[in-house]
DNA sequence: TGCTGACCAATGGTCCAACCATTGTCAAGC
DNA sequence: GCTTGACAATGGTTGGACCATTGGTCAGCA
């Protein structure tokens, strides 16, 4: 099997044995592509192709130019992209809304729970300014929306989980579009985000409490209240096997 | 910031919107290289890059040859990615082992008591094959962490969530190779998996007697007790800042 | 001395044109 | 019919050239 890996594939199990060995971590800085290229024996394509591809996962980023900034580096940051990866995996109908949502309120319920155990002044200012902001006056949808989903990936971020939060965060993310579209075509549209705030309000307040479950359920409840009235549907529903034709 | 937009960029978006606007679904064939970069008259090269971008997330694949078997496609099923992307990220130490594995019992308690709630003879006679398996003779450390890892995944999987089960999946995928490094120095070995084997029968009947708060509890404990046992710690711990050399 | 600006070098970004490798199709020949 | 070989379509790979961006260098000037 190891006679006929492709050339960029080469290039990507080199990198990535350099991560899983920790001989690359964060910040470093590998060799240039045409070195590297030289090193492997493959053609500087081949390079940059792995390279693009760990680049999409959120592993290296690419700058050009000299100096001590420039060339391809692991990357110090890459919730984004685990976001964007997870959003274009629902677009594509693999998961359904409603499992999103589920999975939506087993997180927060979660998330919700443990900071309202260990709600700390700091935290609750940190909550509160995305309350606040979220109350301005003029916002128009999408600054809303990403305000609402910053509340929420607060709670979980300050309930002390990187990675739940970042998982969080992607799993909103993913149904961005989706509210988005249902929003605008909602005639009350001002009402729900009333009552959306006000029940922002509330998880802020069993949060400052500490009353852990209760924070919980308005959470859950908050969830399944907005999806209610938004009543998004799958955007591609059932996609079909490609009934393959038999017909001779 | 549209003027000075990458080539690939320009690809990657285009591919995108087709996706994200349902043009193209799973299964879809996109154009052949050539063809893509003629209509939005970039370099093949610069398609390729896209392509290999998606890819690595999961999104697209890619086939040589002639016929309808061929060419580039919207893929089909992409777990396998999530996971891999996630265990890159552990690696980088971005997220802690901790972290790690408080999120894997969030998801699976929540998985174990959703199946107990609602457990079917078929689900119990497929978790129950899984469990067989893993009793059986002979297998080396790799062949039964890949069951140990089916067992989990397959609760989540019947509980009938199939995103929660997908990062259910990642998580654990993402501990794997700690998990075989620890298993290699373990003295005894033997008597762990002995162990492992036994907890994973108590949640089996769990499940199967329908009680959910029971099975969540022995999914954390089983969880819990098999890293305490491991003692695996942070591959990179604290990765420094790369200390710039200002020695001049 | 200290600033400015032209140049230079390093690095990723892009393109092209050719060729290779794999695989299904189809027609010719047996 | 069956095999076989040519062919076509498609992704995989290469080398080489050139572009674009960025930081550093250094001469020249105030």
């Amino acid at each position: 099997m190891g006679l006929t890996m492709k050339a960029y594939e080469i290039v990507l199990r080199h990198i990535e044995e350099h991560i899983l060995d920790g001989r690359w971590t964060v910040g470093a800085l590998l060799p240039p592509e045409r070195e590297l290229a030289a090193q492997l024996d493959v053609s500087r394509t081949a390079v940059r192709e792995a390279v693009r591809s760990l680049a999409a996962q959120g592993v290296l980023t690419a700058s050009v130019g000299a100096g001590p900034e420039s060339g391809t580096r692991i990357a110090p940051q890459h919730a984004k992209v685990l976001g964007k990866v997870l959003q274009m995996h629902v677009a594509l109908g693999q998961f359904s809304v409603d499992e999103v949502v589920e999975t939506r309120i087993m997180l927060e319920r979660s998330s919700a729970f443990t900071l309202a155990n260990n709600v700390s002044a700091d935290a609750l200012a940190l909550l509160g300014d995305t309350l606040a902001a979220m109350e301005a006056d003029g916002l128009d949808i999408d600054a809303f929306n990403v305000l609402d989903t910053e509340f929420h990936v607060t709670i979980a971020n300050l309930s002390g989980n990187q990675l739940t939060s970042v998982i969080t965060g992607a799993v909103r993310q993913s149904l961005a579009a989706p509210i988005r579209v249902a929003s605008e075509r909602l005639a009350n549209y001002a009402e729900f985000r009333t009552g959306l705030m006000r029940q922002h309000r509330r998880i802020f307040e069993a949060i400052a409490l500490g009353e852990a479950e209760r924070a919980a359920d308005l959470v859950e409840f908050h969830i399944r209240d907005s999806h209610r009235i938004l009543a998004i549907e799958d955007l591609h529903p059932t996609s079909q096997e490609p009934t393959t034709e038999s017909m001779v």
